[in-house]
DNA sequence: CATGAATGAGGCTTCATTCAT
DNA sequence: AATGAATGAAGCCTCATTCAT
């Protein structure tokens, strides 16, 4: 099963070797309030209070608040957390032989994930739009780790005459990922959605992917 | 042709009969602002300054920075903009007799709508996450007076055996503005992008959606 | 007589149409506090508190805490008291016929300005080690106001056969300046000296002086 | 000829016998980090860091940073420091027979001392303005050390009729001592200055102190 | 003895908002 | 209605100093 970001996070901030407990406590305070309210919104005296520790402490590894953000957290994103992910992800998609079973897999495990870690994407939504570094580094993410791993098991699937040759792999993913994401939409804005209706949106995707993509 | 939303709200701030010189400006730097520095980073000094107004009026007809976006300018969206946005948007596509040409009108038409309005569409990308406010105020305008027109487009080309009776009019609809958008990421995040790639980009998308809706 | 530079920057500032009675104070207790405690051990707070106004009054005119001593004061010394303070003591140096009289007039002068300002000189020299714009600032207005102004003087003598040809006129401005501040030195550094210790070493100052110069 | 004072404290800090090689290392950077930044502008994070030492380590010696100043360097000057500079001084003046060598050396000597070590005695001068305790070791220092060894000498002279029997030792020590400082103060405080008119300022204050004392 | 993480007071600065003119 | 000076809370950050290891 899918863990959250925020449990991969945990498990392996422990697991750092020089690291303290306070620092931590620090790590995990910043991803919860930004996840929560946003960079903007979350001074450093929040960071210091949910964490317990003093504002100097804030300071003590990460010269600015921004650095917290892109030297401290992003950066166990993409060399820990992110790859976890992806293996998690893809060892699921590489079990499907068809494509029915396939995007049905893509569209639930995504849609899990999403449930999971709703507050952490919306954070990275709403930053990446005006943030380059963020920007950057989930691009990359992107191109250099998920793209390729899921891009590999839609060729596998074109070779075996699943998917419509004239679709290039990478717009195979985009839309994939796209409408996937899109159906959720409302789950990430609102507290308050039509679960019924999700459910019949979600359905209604798979149909449109599935023709989309045969 | 397509005009971009600044240009809109531009003319009918105009027009406003109720609102004096002093106040137009702020309106309009205010928009301008917000959507290109985003309403946190915008500071009432800017918009004051930019208006070429004391910091003071701007507290005349709007008591709180809030007010002016929620009270001052949402609203003028909602009741004047917007409208104008459909009407130019369905008279085009009210043309289109078959699906190609539809898919065809629906995305390039959003896509020049996403080139003029990069920087408005950026701020209300980043605010919609956590301002429930602009949430509220974009879901209403969806669901009321966007959806309705395109889905009764699309209901029309059912009519006419152009779309696959199997696909709910608002499924159909999302699929559409969700792979548009998906495809206008890049120019929306970055200065820099490669456009014999987008143009390749945009017809693979025009591909699936048709195989999509078909 | 000798006004001191507080007196006359008081008076000035009074003077000043666009400044209001707050940003007064502000300018005056930045110049009581700098000159009693160093920039550096003077907080905007104190000089908030001390003027009797918010923290944030002392930005509104002034950017940051430099541009107040740079923007704020100094060139009011520049504009304002320095050739007040050059009037003040050329006026009563012209009057003097004789090098003996010259000479008399120049240390006892420089000597009841040295100890009405001796606060805001002690500031001075702290500053002019390390800041550079001081430092520019009083090279200027010593080689651009009081020199040429004293080297006047001073030919003037020398043209009487007052001086000792051989020696330039800069090189004399410079030894009457030079000693005359030596012999205060005790004054601007420490609370307590010996005031008879201080008078006998005035008059060997100007038995010095009149020797070297003749 | 002239040690600079840095290469004497060096020296004295490594023969100490009772005191640490880190200790040594903290005193020297506390040295070398005092003259070039200022007592204020220098954090004990830049002094721990300088010295390759921790934090912890600064304050292991020396209860407050101000004691690093107070209780650590300036004793060193006064006991070590100082002494030998005098020495150092004295011996080369003491070799002059008449008043021309002497004014000829002591001037040189001091110009050579004052540009080995500028940012030393810009630090000082910066210093002693506020700086009580800095204030009365320089004082005592001057009073008890320096002025005794020189005044000597300069009775010497007197008895051989080199210098006017009026002025009294302690104001010639003075006189030679201020207009020395004064031709250097373009180099303390500029990093440019024009070294012809440094050099004809040099020869002007030399002729002019040989009247003076004559 | 040494380390360096932790502290918390205090510094500078920004900014939405108010109010006398 | 308009102005802009004034406010003061709050934000980010620094730094001398302490203390558990």
């Amino acid at each position: 099963m899918n863990r959250s970001i925020i449990e991969i996070v945990n498990e392996q901030i422990n697991k750092q070797a020089g690291i303290s407990n306070k620092q931590q406590s620090v790590l995990l305070s910043a991803t919860e309030l930004f996840s929560m309210k946003g960079f903007n919104n979350t001074s450093t005296k929040d960071i210091a209070s949910l964490a317990q520790v003093s504002e100097g402490t804030v300071y003590k590894h990460f010269k600015t608040k921004d650095e917290l953000l892109h030297a401290g957290l992003l950066p166990l994103y993409k060399s820990v957390v992110a790859p976890e992910i992806v293996k998690e992800f893809t060892n699921e998609l590489s079990q499907c032989k068809d494509l029915e079973s396939f995007v049905d897999t893509f569209v639930d495990n995504r849609i899990e994930f999403i449930h999971k870690n709703k507050n952490l994407l919306k954070i990275i939504l709403g930053e990446v739009m005006f943030n380059d570094n963020i920007q950057t580094l989930m691009y990359n993410l992107l191109q250099e780790m998920v793209a390729p791993a899921i891009e590999s098991l839609i060729q596998n699937l074109k070779n075996n005459n699943q998917i419509d040759p004239e679709i290039r792999n990478h717009n195979a993913f985009q839309a994939l990922a796209t409408n996937t994401i899109s159906v959720m939409l409302p789950v990430l804005l609102s507290h308050n959605y039509d679960v019924s209706k999700l459910n019949s949106d979600i359905s209604a995707t798979k149909y449109l992917l599935l023709k989309m993509l045969k």
